[in-house]
DNA sequence: CGAATGACAGATTTCAATATCTGTCATTCG
DNA sequence: CGAATGACAGATATTGAAATCTGTCATTCG
């Protein structure tokens, strides 16, 4: 019993992706979290006002620490933007596939909640658009990408990557032709991008 | 009673297609198909041997219908490879985008079957990609575009324009930012292919 | 007094019985 | 004789009753 420990908001976190691990998205419940943390459910109720925000403080947190590696790339503002661009997207990439991969199930499990989550979702998608829209004028402003306008060129860059991050199409990740894909495409939209 | 005509493949593909549309793809039962054919079920597996492949037959067909309004303009060889390009990409836009809206349950109706239909859905993908293979050949050899590879670069064509094809993102299609997204994207690809 | 509880109503899910469907085949029909 | 039938076994889907869950709130606890 860590019933010692005050219920925070964190805790019930915790404890809630524990058991939407255990469980799956279908099957886990506001009971079933109360249980893992030895109190009532209406205790859980106190810090979160429906599941759905208890579901939606999870998915953000997932998504965020999505955003946060990508962060890095986009503010370094010393390298060439054609190489950051190209190694913003190949982390992305390869961050996704090694999520599917290892841990189907709980990859699963995060794109139903992303599902569910539509506000988020565009939240953490704006968020993504705006590094690579960093990214691009970086380019603009050097002379290294022609003259386009940053946030409609990172949402096309965004968009037209799809395939490459958007976990409906995970199942294609893991076939021989995944990785010549992603540079035929990259290769393609990055000669777009040059003056 | 049209008992009169006899039962062939053609006629049950048109009863079938008249089911999925009144029960939807759930609820369609082979069945269903006999008894608006006025038949015994037992009369249909004669002509197909599962349902699935029952199934299979229709969407082939409807997947076919497709293929044809576009290979016009892939085949069309005195017109210029760029304008080619991008009135192949529109058609295929516009058409999905028109059947998405004017009967979003028909079209959902089909999405399930070709979600089922994995091996129809690909050979389908395989004859797009190879209309824009030659899109992009005439191209390559009139010099409109880069010296790429035509098959590869067909393919990283078709992928990173998934958002404009693809059913799974039929909801974004009615937004007022899809034909600027469009546009962005199309115009950042046909940049890339120039020399 | 603020945090936690647990009983409660209404909504949702589960489960088992019941009905329907798929696919086969011996038989009938024209 | 070949095309169509309908009874059948096993698989799948539907249904409705019972169990569980969500969200609230008057009450208890520290």
């Amino acid at each position: 019993m860590a019933a010692t420990e005050t219920l925070t908001a964190e805790r019930i976190l915790e404890a809630t992706e524990e058991v939407l691990r255990r469980h799956g998205p279908a099957k886990a419940t506001v009971v079933d979290v109360a249980r893992a943390l030895g109190v009532s459910h209406g205790s859980v109720y106190r810090h979160f006002r429906t599941k759905a925000a208890l579901r939606e403080a999870v998915t953000k947190r997932w998504l965020d620490r999505t955003s946060e590696a990508l962060c890095g790339i986009a503010a370094d503002e010393d390298r060439d933007p054609e190489s950051r661009l190209r190694d913003w997207l190949a982390t992305l990439f390869t961050a996704k596939r090694r999520k599917a991969g290892d841990d189907p199930e709980l990859f699963a499990t995060y794109r139903v909640l992303a599902a569910e989550q539509g506000e988020a979702v565009a939240e953490h998608v704006a968020e993504l658009t705006g590094q690579l829209a960093r990214i691009v004028a970086a380019g603009v402003a050097s002379g290294a990408f022609a003259d386009v306008e940053p946030a409609a060129t990172a949402r096309a860059l965004f968009q037209t990557t799809g395939r490459f991050h958007d976990p409906a199409y995970a199942p294609e990740w893991e076939t021989p032709e995944a990785d010549a894909d992603f540079e035929a495409a990259v290769g393609l939209l990055v000669r777009g991008l040059r003056p």
